[in-house]
This record gives C-alpha cells, structure tokens and sequence, in this order.
DNA sequence: CGGTCAATCACCTAAACTGGTGATTTTTAA
DNA sequence: TTAAAAATCACCAGTTTAGGTGATTGACCG
C-alpha cells in the first residue's frame, strides 16, 4: 500500500524537490504540499495523508501549532518535523505538540524517505543531534530531582510537619519547641534548598522526595 | 584514528561475534570484551575504549550499575546500551545513569557498527522502538502536569502560581489582577481543596498531580 | 583542648496570609 | 431567559511568616 506523505514548508525550492523526491520514492506518493498552514484541516481533508512533513517555522501559524492542531482532528496521522537549526525550545515544544520525529532539512534525500517509512511504521526517526538534545533534556529533568540536599534530622523533621500544612506554632507544640526554634530551623532549611517561603520549601520537599 | 571498542556481554556467542564484527570494520578495533562488569574499573583501564557496548541485563553487577560507574571515573567515555527486550524501566534508568544509545540486539550488524561510529561523535543511536518509548515517556512527565480536576480555569492558574511559591503579590502582578482578587481565588481554592493554607494547598496540588 | 555544628531560645519588624463581609460584571448552563 | 458559577474588586482584623541579630548548650572530631 502507498504511503500518503503531505508536505507544510514555506519554501517553495524545498517543498517542491521534497514532493519531488516523495513520488520518485518507491510505495510513496505526496498527495499535497503546502507554503502554510492556513486553511490546514481543509487541507488535510484534501491530502489525507498517512504522514505529515511539517516544517517548524512558517509565516503564518506555526509548524508547532499546525501539529497541535492535526493531532486534535487526525490523531493517527504521523508527524515528522523539520527543523533547519536544532533549537531546544523548539523540539521541546513539538515533542509536546505530538510530532513523531525531528530531522535536520540538511538531511540526504534517501536519509529523508527512510525517515518518512520509519514514521508511518510508528517509529521516532529524529537526526543525531536532535537526539542528543532530546535525551538531555530528559535527563536534565530527572537530574534536578536528585540534586543533593543535607539537611540534618531535626531540619527534616520540620520540614515534614511543614509539607503537612503545619503552622510553625502546630510545629512548635508538636517538636516541645518554642516557636522561635522552629522559626530558626525553618530558616536554615530555606538556606539549604535555596527557597524562600514555606510553600516553595513544601513543593519542593515533596519533588525531590526529601519527605 | 581508529575507535576503541570495549564489550560487556556475557552471553559468550554474542561477544564474541561483537567483536569480530568490530575487528573487522573500518578504523574500529574491539580492545576488550568481557562477560561480566567485575573488576569494571580494571578492565576499563585495561582495555582503555572510546566506546563501550554495555549488555543491559548481565549477572552480578548489571548493565546499569557498571553505566553509572563507568560514568564516574570514565566521563568522556560514550557508552551503548543493548537489550533484549525494549523495557520502559531500563531504557530509563539507563538514559539517567548516562548511557548514550540503546540498541536492541537484533539490530543488524552493519547498523550495530553504524551505532558505535554514531555514538563515538557524540549522537544518541536509538532503534526505533526504543525511540518512542523515550519520547512516550518525555511526553508524559509534562503531559501530568497539564492535567487539572476541580478548579476552574483561574483557580488552577493561581494555584500553579502557588505551586511555584509566589506570594499574593507576585500572583497579582502576573495575573493583572488586584491582590484582593487573588485573595479570593485562593479562598475558593482552599474551600474546594478543603485545606486552610498555602503549603496545605501546595502539597496537595503537587500531589494529586493538579499542577 | 578548641573549633565546628546541630539544636535550642529570644526579640524584633515588615511583609504576607487567612478569613470575614459585601458587591459588580461576565460567562455559562438549565 | 433566568439562575448559577466564575471572575473581579474592596476593606478589615487578627495571625503567621520571613529574615535579621544575638546567645547558650552539648556533641563530635582532630
């Protein structure tokens, strides 16, 4: 069966060699290529595409709002991203999106179509230095829960009663503490995690999994 | 120059056609291979790799123990994983001790090589299915923290604001509403939250995943 | 033995928060 | 269209918090 591969890109050159490029292809034929992404679900409806190849900056509305906006209506339809500079915001905001995969245009034709079947199988072909960046950013998230923070028994033990919504009198009556110690101690753990109000200590007490 | 590949496989067939195969390819040379990540660090030194091809399920120390340690006194040291089976757990601790690729075993020898020349410049060789796991699993850490209940639409906004320990004030400012304003919203949070103050709310927000 | 650190307490001020009453406008749902 | 819900603002009183200074005690380490 063929694969219908619809193409967004704004540069004319571009879009043309890719429509090109995508019906020379064995099994492939492009049923639509677009300078925008106006009118897109009429489009869409025009093209019935299996995948999508959408270019990341357009005039207009954005390749990242266009795969919001397809995802919504054709939920099943694979997108693949083209991005001319890895731009971390960017592919994080269309991983979000719901793109599939994220290939630098610079890519070789053939590396292109390979893309587009690895897609329309459900696979997340994304160039190496998008790659990277994807994975370093996953793990950056992760890295910031496991940031080490010392705080002595006392200090957790306040701050537990504190993520429980105790006020530093509750704190004061439950440790046999003056109100005053209790407000040292607090004080100290804010130095620790580097907050400054009782609610961001208790986010990020409960984040970082300190209680 | 040529790439130096250390294996880590304990099954003895499969490390010993790695190697080969390494031995074999252009400007790669396999300068160890091991069936267990016992005396990790003296191997390490020994066989001195670029690259290390780490079985993810080995006896003794596993795959992604020897990562991490590897990851400590080698940093520079880019290191493949291999699987048997795409298992979202391991691929994630995997990706947070440090591995950079993850191809499953049956990939086929020539794209096995192709991944360790990828992963030797610094890319992130992923097969396909492991691919999406890792972008399912991106996609969801920020996927729960778009989800809300309850709340209306600017009672969660400000309790997102809360979340990330803004006082009244700067929740006015950011919101371009007056501080009374703010105050009633969070009354009604509160009310809904059935909590009586703002860590309370925080800790509930984060932990039923309202923010 | 001397130094560091955790834990304790006190006093203080300005800022922030809690919770009450009351009211207007816009949006949404019955 | 009518009523409920959401969003907005205001005033107020009492409570809590944030952060600064300063000080004492006991434990542990080299």
């Amino acid at each position: 069966m063929e694969i219908k591969v619809a193409v967004f890109e704004d540069n004319k050159m571009l879009r043309e060699s890719l429509q090109q490029l995508i019906n020379n292809a064995e099994s492939m034929s492009c049923t639509g290529a677009f300078p925008d992404a106006n009118k897109l679900l009429h489009n869409m409806h025009l093209a019935n595409p299996d995948v999508v190849m959408m270019d990341i900056n357009m005039p207009g509305i954005s390749g990242i709002e266009a795969v919001q906006m397809i995802k919504a209506k054709f939920p099943h339809v694979h997108i693949l991203m083209q991005t001319v500079f890895d731009d971390n915001d960017k592919i994080f905001a269309a991983i979000c999106a719901g793109a599939s995969g994220y290939m630098l245009k610079k890519t070789f034709p053939q590396k292109m179509i390979e893309a587009i079947r690895e897609t329309y199988l459900g696979g997340a072909p994304m160039t190496a230095s998008v790659a990277v960046k994807v994975l370093q950013m996953f793990r950056l998230q992760i890295a910031e829960k496991t940031e080490f923070i010392d705080l002595s028994e006392r200090e957790k033990e306040i701050l537990a009663l504190l993520v429980k919504g105790k006020s530093y009198k509750a704190v004061a009556a439950e440790c046999f503490i003056s109100i005053d110690t209790v407000s040292t101690h607090v004080r100290h753990i804010y130095e620790k995690l580097h907050v400054h109000s009782k609610s961001e200590a208790v986010a990020k007490a409960i984040n970082q999994k300190l209680v």
